[in-house]
RNA sequence: GCGCCCGUAGCUCAAUUGGAUAGAGUGGCAGACUUCGAAUCUGAAGGUUGGAGGUUCGAGUCCUCCCGGGCGCGCCA
């Protein structure tokens, strides 16, 4: 039969795609020989399936194809089967039910791309940042684009809490996700860095010194504690708010004394901002920060140009697709955005028409003119293709209209991406966003240190429970720091990403802290176990290469095969991630493979292996393992420890 | 009033974007450590996917209408 023609052929290119990437393709053709050139492109619809008893993979075209053909599912489904060639990847093909294509790999393809694995480079483990060492012989993209990601963008002269700590996690797995496939990646931190408040400030101190304190988060403090007593006098004292007002001037027009208070606050700031970037294991760093202030002479050339390129319609020239146009409205200079029906696109309360204001009644320019600045600045100076911006969700609308103003300004064209992935807020226990007892916002530097406080008590408490285990009673003081320190940034970190970022959560710390479940702490116990399965075969036998040419992965185990196929959706979930932007769905297969390794590790002995061959075939399976868990937490910024 | 998001096991959440019998964790129940790390694993139990219609081979997912919750809606960001 045909399928035995190319049986064993296993072409070197197969491990340079996703197993999912190349069914794709392979079930693509055939769908497209089987479809005739009448349908257009059709999606091959081939997925992981969704349940093991259908097999490991399946193709679901022919049921949406079948209609399009006037045939049964059936027949077109066999008519699939018959034209794709699987041979050297899969078992013969089943159809099922309506006209299901259920694939199952064989078994002997899972060990050849498993063994085409390089060893891991000898500087192994990872740096603790950077890109990784260890890429797990996965190849770069071919095409690869430039992106920017906008992320984090705490204010300046206050400190950062909890409502930078889902921009600044999630964000930053974008970035190394995106980097990791090989993208040029530009991280832009759009510091609140500009604006009225910074006139009060520089009122306040005068000539006088900004704070600076032995760390700069105790200086950020201090400024923060100002900044407060500023408003009140702003509030209260007529003369002060006259000179505040006075002094944004001379900011803005470039006053020595006014610009040098100006930048001692922005630079202690970024340097308190940097220690939390340091502390929280993310890439962002001070040089990362692109602020509003930078924009500031491009503000009144981008309204200018919207002036050119947006001049109001006669009433005949609308209704032929979606457009925009500036006018004043009210003193002020706005957008006005209309869909396909020359209708008014966004509305306010009273039903008429919603503008976004680019220049205030005043002559200000507003966050809206410095997002169109910098989108500008980003895509004609940096050269972005792509751009993500990762704030909450009750920025939709702005989004929505700066994306539509931008479009409409030609700025950016359909070769561009703009994406705004928004996330949820972080709830406390009463479901409302997360606040100290006294109603004040969560400081990250506060929680990051409870975080760490927190995980050293459960660990003590853990070690107390147990007897005779000789990594933990060798472990002295500062190793239990350095293991709590690790496991609690981690916890917060995970939690984060372990849900849709589109709802909301609640911070709980004994559920992210907990060593059960999908959490940090269980991902870590996983690595550092597999760890120990090593340290104990090195006592015992030696240090072995598992990777030499003569260890083969048997995978006869039904738990052998499962970690194995696991392993190798590796790949496919990173491509997803770099796509669909959802970083819960790289926890999700990191705990499946996860707990697929517990269930190896408990049916098939390791170092009490039946023989040698069988013995380094798992060990190989154990050290892939732990490659996969280090790269994949790597990806969503957590890293692993050896022991804990 | 309009718009966006959400409602899934007692609780916290998934569900490969329209695929097959809706899955995990947690809690409770029953088991497994003289055995590679029990911070673990294995069982069983737990559901009218808020409700009612509709679209089609097929709906937690799409369309309409209700119920309930969150957020947003012109000179803040």
């Amino acid at each position: 039969m045909r399928a035995r023609k190319t049986a064993g052929r296993f072409t070197g290119a197969m491990k340079h795609d996703s197993i999912s990437k190349t069914l794709g393709e392979r079930f693509a053709s055939a769908v497209a020989s089987v479809a005739g050139d009448a349908c257009g492109p059709i999606d091959s619809q081939v997925r992981p399936a969704g349940d093991p008893k259908h097999g490991d993979y399946q193709c679901n075209a022919a049921m949406s194809l079948a209609r399009r053909l006037k045939a049964k599912p059936r027949e077109i489904a066999q008519r699939i089967v018959d034209a794709v060639d699987l041979a050297d990847i899969a078992e013969p093909l089943e159809i099922a039910g309506p006209g299901f294509i259920n694939v199952r790999l064989r078994t002997e393809f899972l060990a050849r791309y498993l063994g085409e694995v390089p060893p891991p480079p000898a500087a192994s483990p990872a740096p603790v940042s950077g890109p990784p060492m260890d890429r797990l012989g996965m190849p770069t993209v071919d095409a690869p684009y430039k992106t920017v990601i906008d992320y984090s963008s705490p204010n300046i002269a206050k400190q950062m809490h909890v409502g930078h700590l889902r921009s600044t996690i999630i964000g930053d797995v974008f970035a190394r996700v995106l980097m990791f496939e090989g993208h040029e990646v530009v991280r832009q931190n759009h510091v609140g860095d500009w604006g009225t408040q910074f006139g009060m400030l520089i009122e306040h101190y005068g000539d006088k010194a900004v704070p600076s304190h032995r760390t700069h988060a105790d200086a950020l403090a201090a400024i923060e504690d100002d900044y407060r007593v500023a408003q009140e006098r702003f509030g209260s004292d007529e003369a002060f708010a006259d000179a505040a007002r006075l002094a944004v001037g001379r900011l803005q027009s470039g006053d020595v004394e006014a610009r040098r208070v100006w930048e001692s606050i922005c630079g202690e700031s970024r340097h308190a901002f940097g220690e939390i970037y340091k502390r929280l294991d993310v890439l962002l760093e001070e040089a990362d920060a692109c602020g509003e202030s930078f924009y500031n002479d491009r503000l009144a050339p981008v309204v200018d140009e919207l002036v050119e390129r947006l001049r109001p319609r006669e009433a005949g020239q609308r209704g032929s697709g979606p457009y925009a146009e500036l006018r004043e409205d009210g003193g002020a200079l706005c957008v006005f955005l209309y869909d396909e029906k020359g209708e008014a696109a966004f509305t306010n309360q009273d039903g008429d028409p919603l503008p976004m204001i680019v220049r205030k009644s005043d002559g200000a320019f507003l966050y809206a003119t410095t997002d169109l600045a910098a989108l500008r600045y980003r895509i004609k100076e940096l050269g972005a293709r792509r751009m993500i911006y990762v704030t909450d969700a009750r920025q939709k609308l702005h989004f929505r209209m700066f994306f539509a103003a931008a479009r409409a300004a030609g700025w950016a064209g359909d070769e561009v991406a703009l994406e705004h992935t928004t996330f949820g807020s972080v709830l406390g226990a009463n479901r409302k966003p997360l606040k100290t007892r006294t109603g004040k916002n969560v400081l990250l530097r506060e929680l990051l240190d409870e975080a760490e406080r927190r995980a050293y008590d459960v660990l003590v408490e853990r070690d107390r429970g147990i007897e005779g285990s000789r990594d933990r009673e060798e472990r002295d003081e500062d190793e239990k720091r350095a293991i709590a320190r690790r496991v609690g940034i981690a916890a917060v970190k995970y939690a984060d990403l372990v849900r849709d970022r589109n709802s909301d959560y609640v911070f709980n710390w004994d559920s992210m802290l907990a060593m059960q479940g999908n959490t940090a702490p269980y991902m870590m116990y996983a690595y550092a176990r597999i760890r120990s399965i090593y340290r104990k075969a090195a006592e015992r036998f030696g240090s072995p290469d598992v990777y030499a040419a003569g260890v083969v992965l048997s995978l006869g185990a039904p738990a052998e095969r499962d970690l194995a196929l696991r392993l190798v959706r590796f790949r496919e979930t990173i491509d997803s991630v770099a796509a669909d932007l959802l970083p819960h769905t790289l926890c999700n297969y990191l705990f499946e493979l996860a707990s697929d390794f517990m269930r190896f590790y408990e049916s098939c002995p390791v170092l009490q292996a039946p023989d040698e061959a069988t013995r380094l075939g798992r060990m190989r399976l154990c050290d892939l393992t732990a490659r996969t868990l280090r790269l994949g937490l790597w990806l969503l910024g957590i890293e692993v420890i050896e022991r804990m």
